[in-house]
DNA sequence: TCAAAAGTGTTGCGCCTACACCCATGA
DNA sequence: TCATGGGTGTAGGCGCAACACTTTTGA
């Protein structure tokens, strides 16, 4: 069992990391996680090594990501790994142990074992869900403006993301509803921002894929219907 | 390590299973799997435990599934599965066991343990991965009509679907290549179908999401483009 | 000449990008 | 009033579904 825990840190995610206080691969930095125990299956046993590191409230996704088990992933005795990805919100910042720290992806310390493509792995499951599922409610607090909800989509797919464009889909997936509040200006000025919150916060596809569906069903209804029309 | 080999027979996709001998479960139909070896990986140890019900060389494709961990997913020893999906084209129509026998997913038998679950989750993986990889490929015989592949898509889906709109989707993402070659008429008549084949023959993402791509690119280039503009 | 099956042309729609333009605030 | 940042309007493009129409065969 390990975790590849992310939390949105601009300009680039991190990943939740410890250093090994002993052979093999003291001093390296390792991946949170430990045994499964004898009744519990491989979730529950994930988020029980997590309360060591972290508040488990704070880890707002949770979901597998694969196992490895090439046998000389590390140094005997032999030792396979079922790997998941945990998310954390920006506005929790969990306290965490001495050994343990938030690390930049772009910057990883020497890591033990194969910690290091594990971390990748889920970095990239990650990108790949922000894009048709509603992913982002694991990452950002619970009210936020557009502008701040565009850069934590673009620290974490590692590329600019356009305001006007990401409100837009979005919405129109029914994925952001407004809370009616507005934020205040900055220093500088300028018109105060709408404050929007995650309709869900659950993983939800809301971008079912276009090809090759049954005939006839113009589009998956992605969103509650309005219970009354012209409301 | 248990896996789910799934091949299409119209009108629906069957699935690989034995007859368990021995308690528990004597009798009820199982997934093929077995331990995992001292020195393999889960990959190499399933395609192991496969070798021993079909011929590896008609399994086109496989990738896995996730793990299944609950401590009362079947009577004690408490056991943990990796399970995996694979695939077996229609022109293949291997010899197994005589302990063994493909069933058709709408009509499963009596299953050991939870291997039916785990059967509806790698008929979901297939159907997913049709919409939106090239995976059509571990299903379809070398060569074929666009009327056959038709079939096969609808079969897999579980609805109809328009040859038209699949010959139109799979050539523009370069899935698909003609051969040149023509099918014989049916007896009824006819005009001759062009024969196809599948591109290539590894897993490839042929439509990868639309929203919230890097800025500046029109759409991914899913295929090779042409070496002269014009050709 | 007709029925059957394959394949193409065309229209319409929904989703996405890009960019111009308007709005609300602090200085 | 101007600079600043937020938000909307709108045009263009692309992919897909649906369906009419053409092509090529056997009887």
């Amino acid at each position: 069992m390990l975790a590849v825990v992310l939390r949105i840190t601009e300009p680039v995610p991190s990943v939740l990391l410890w250093q090994r206080a002993r052979d093999p691969h003291r001093g390296r930095w390792a991946l949170p996680g430990g045994r499964l125990g004898p009744d519990e299956d491989v979730e529950a046993s994930v988020r029980r090594h997590l309360a060591e590191k972290v508040d488990l409230a704070e880890v707002a996704h949770v979901e597998q990501l694969g196992v490895f088990s090439d046998p000389h992933r590390g140094p005997p005795p032999r030792r396979i790994a079922t790997a998941f990805l945990g998310l954390v919100p920006t506005d929790a910042d969990p306290t965490v142990p001495d050994d343990t720290a938030w690390h930049r992806v772009d910057r990883l310390p020497e890591t033990a074992f194969d910690h290091g493509a594990i971390t990748r792995d889920g970095l990239d499951r990650l990108r790949a869900k922000l894009s048709y599922t509603n992913i982002g409610f694991a990452l950002a607090p619970d009210a936020f403006t557009v502008s701040e909800l565009r850069d934590l989509y673009a620290a974490a797919l590692g590329h600019r993301v356009s305001a006007t464009n990401l409100q837009r889909v979005l919405t129109r997936r029914g994925v952001l509803v407004p809370t009616g509040e507005t934020a205040a200006p900055g220093p500088a000025g300028g018109r105060p921002a709408a404050v929007f919150r995650f309709s869900e916060h659950g993983l939800r596809v809301t971008d079912p894929f276009a090809a090759l569906r049954p005939p006839g069903e113009p589009a998956a209804e992605t969103h509650p219907a309005p219970t009354r029309p012209g409301s």
